[in-house]
DNA sequence: CCAGACGTTGTT
DNA sequence: GTCTGG
DNA sequence: CCAGACGTTGTT
DNA sequence: GTCTGG
């Protein structure tokens, strides 16, 4: 699966790789900490590529990973919504209106799994040969209820954003994503990304084979020998650098 | 009819 | 063991 | 996903 | 919101 991943390629490199608007506001990099990510993890905003209207330009957005329906009552569901199994991800209720309509592009460019022996376990980096970003197909969802696990109060009936969250679609692993766990995320070939952005795509038979591991995906896997620390109190300066 | 779930992975 | 926070 | 907490009362 | 279980 994916639970923990790392976003270290600059902002601008990204836009230009997945052709997404970005205009190098000094506003945008202080309002968000946009810096190399080496230990992403649930619950934090994770940078996405969508199209909100069909015919639209393809946008960042900083999305809660973790995806929320509209009708969720509160956000304690998001702990197990971080991943979408690819199989199912159209039909279940959770899921089924986000596949819909509002699909979008995790970007990342290396992703953990943990090999467990006994009582150890010691984290895998993998990446694609080479090492440049790519993308997980995600899907995110907006949320306009009230009781928000992080309550700023709000005091005045001042109608607060909705809360904008996502997940990672997983699949079967692959060979080589096999030897450490049985599942892994979906990364999608650089061809599939305008079909699967297009909120007016709705041929079902498409999305899912888009969401089925491609052919000659490229990837390896290291030990990282630094231990991968709790982001909350390490930061996320903990990583072994390359 | 209403009440309650709605999600994932891995491990024993 | 299980829940919460990141 | 992992890491870390997990409890009380009263006193400074 | 919508489906399932009782």
């Amino acid at each position: 699966m994916c639970g923990r991943y790392t976003l270290r390629t600059p902002l601008t490199v990204l836009a230009g790789q997945f052709e997404f608007e970005f205009l190098d506001q000094p506003d945008f990099h202080s309002q968000h900490d946009l810096g190399p990510r080496f230990n992403i993890a649930p619950t934090q905003d994770v940078a996405a590529v969508r199209v909100v209207e069909p015919g639209g330009p393809r946008q960042l957005a900083l999305l809660h990973w973790g995806l929320i329906p509209s009708w969720a009552k509160d956000t304690k569901i998001a702990s197990g919504t971080i991943n979408a199994r690819g199989d199912t991800v159209a039909t279940k209720p959770a899921f089924r209106a986000a596949f819909k309509r509002r699909r979008c592009l995790i970007l990342a460019d290396g992703y953990y799994e943990w090999l467990r022996s006994g009582k150890t376990k010691l984290p895998y980096l993998y990446e694609i040969k080479g090492g440049q970003p790519f993308a997980m197909a995600g899907l995110w969802e907006s949320w306009h209820g009230e009781k928000r696990h992080d309550s700023r109060s709000a005091s005045q009936g001042e109608s607060e954003s909705p809360l904008e969250s996502c997940t990672i679609i997983t699949t079967e692993a692959n060979p080589l994503a096999s030897q450490i766990h049985d599942r892994m995320p979906v990364i999608l070939h650089p061809s599939d990304y305008r079909a699967w952005l297009d909120p007016a795509n709705q041929d079902v038979a498409e999305l899912a084979r888009l969401i089925t591991t491609y052919e000659g995906l490229d990837l390896t896997v290291r030990p990282v020998n630094t231990y991968v620390n709790n982001a909350r109190n390490q930061g996320d300066k903990c990583i072994a650098p390359p």
